[in-house]
DNA sequence: ATAACAAACGTTATATTATAACACTATGAT
DNA sequence: ATCATAGTGTTATAATATAACGTTTGTTAT
């Protein structure tokens, strides 16, 4: 059941514009898209993308300091995310693949390390991409 | 095989200077400890750290900006890499995990798209900090 | 209702990470 | 020898992110 969260009026504000994107924005962008909404200065950005983060709603693209929405409804704290990434024309997926994220879950590594979560980042051609 | 490659002077003394360390490096930390050997600018830096990554000497992390050595002898170019990543006392491992390695390799996404690359990063405690 | 606390806000300044652009130098192949 | 390619050195600047400070708003406990 997903409780609905409430987000003050910065986090809402850089959250709807992430969610209408077509694909990921940096930091910088949202901050130009929302200075006729009365954010000035890129401190009010990183703090809503950070809450944002935390309560699961977007995901930062880390290969390429962007944010995304999520897309999984029910990933209410992004603890395991999967992404596919177009090397030619930078579109990004979010992959929501139940084997591969429990698989992942479950991976231990030898040296004795408790996993809280992973972030998985491919790259390669898309299929528009790879046909031209 | 592997072959062993020639590096210039520069990506030389920087791959020199990311072998020695214990943890990941970060390019300016990079940068500091090189100047007595008569490079002085960031750029000289990321060039140098470019050409180890394409070689597959080097790995970046992508969530701390920050860059290690590769531990898999036989990893000439970094298209598969696995990070396991301490969230308290920020140690970073490598994994070389044959099954992982391969199950990734074969993951496709429904979307039809084909891969190049992946970069994986778990972050978690480790044992040490665990047990504090 | 109000005191107390936590969360969010606004702002200025600055730190950190990375690339652009240009001229020069070495190296290796034909 | 000349041509192409990769590497170098340098200055400047772009892009990404955080520090620090004081104020305002929202919540909760009494």
């Amino acid at each position: 059941m997903a409780q609905t969260q409430t987000f003050s009026k910065n986090q809402q504000i850089v959250l709807d514009i992430i969610e209408k994107a077509k694909g990921p924005l940096k930091a910088y962008s949202i901050l130009f898209n929302v200075q006729k909404k009365g954010i000035n200065a890129p401190q009010q950005i990183y703090r809503a993308l950070d809450k944002l983060i935390e309560a699961g709603k977007i995901h930062k693209i880390e290969s390429k300091n962007a944010f995304v929405a999520c897309k999984n409804s029910n990933c209410e704290v992004s603890k395991a995310t999967a992404f596919s990434i177009c090397e030619s024309c930078e579109i990004v997926d979010e992959i929501s693949d139940t084997k591969l994220s429990k698989y992942l879950s479950k991976f231990n590594h030898k040296k004795g390390m408790k996993f809280r979560r992973f972030n998985l980042e491919f790259f390669g051609l898309c299929k528009k991409c790879k046909t031209k």
